[in-house]
DNA sequence: CTGCACCCTGTAGTAACTACAGGGTCAACA
DNA sequence: TGTTGACCCTGTAGTTACTACAGGGTGCAG
């Protein structure tokens, strides 16, 4: 295969994503379906690549493959829906900082059990109490 | 329903979990079969509040069902040398310090990413390309 | 020309739920 | 007493975001 063009090995390697995974991005519409060579083998070019490192991105940053769509979205019309973007975003972040917070809470209990633990009072490892407030989230 | 007594409904509001899924739980073995009334209802006590509550919080965290299994674990076998215990207990801290870390990451994007587009002049928010590095990761 | 790595389609499996369908139970209210 | 209506039951099938085959074709190196 020679020039700009990419099989979907050379994407899956310069991704990190499984070819699968790019097939299934195909078939869901999140990426286009690409030019066949003689063979039927899928030729991609650079903006492919382009596309899938961001679809890989956001995922890897925790966004749902609809919100991806929908960024995705966002820029293929090059408009400007920044403001758009700011609100998906503003609305993840919200999301993580909670989990930030929960996940510290965590480490601390994790770490003074472990700790009362060290020090050998055996069956005073009440994890389940310290860890499970009845206060009732969401 | 008098006394002590919980119904299924009742565990689902007060730890915000969907009544299917708590019948899921205990499908899977995570939850125990709880006693029944005479209409076949499930009866629950204080103790399964505490270990829904346990789980939920702790799946919240990214924990998966096994780990969430394992952790359980940690506080059923009460006989158990508290020696091995701190084993189990230290190898999920880390899992959290790991956790954490990459939230904290994810943190920084989600939050340049706000500053850049949120206060940017409209029309050059250029977040996909920002996102969109060439340099693959993994 | 024969391996071998790679590609193709299609289907089925996974985790962790979530949503019905079709039916039973229970407390309240007229 | 009867009848709503909210709740419960089992069982099955759908969802999300992949992942793993099965069964077969392509392309290049030796």
């Amino acid at each position: 295969m020679s020039s700009g063009v990419l099989t979907i090995g050379d994407l899956s390697k310069a991704t990190g994503t499984k070819v699968e995974t790019i097939r299934y991005y195909e078939r869901i519409g999140l990426l286009p379906a690409p030019d066949r060579t003689s063979g039927n083998y899928r030729a991609y070019g650079k903006s492919d690549l382009g596309r899938l490192s961001f679809i890989r991105r956001a995922r890897d940053l925790g966004f749902g493959l609809e919100q991806v769509r929908e960024l995705l979205g966002l820029s293929d019309q090059k408009q400007r829906s920044c403001e758009a973007v700011d609100v998906i975003a503003r609305d993840h972040l919200a999301d993580v900082d909670r989990k930030l917070a929960d996940l510290k809470a965590l480490r601390r209990e994790l770490d003074s059990i472990i700790r009362r633990c060290g020090r050998g009072t055996i069956g005073e490892c009440r994890i389940i109490e310290a860890l499970a407030p009845i206060d009732p989230r969401h």
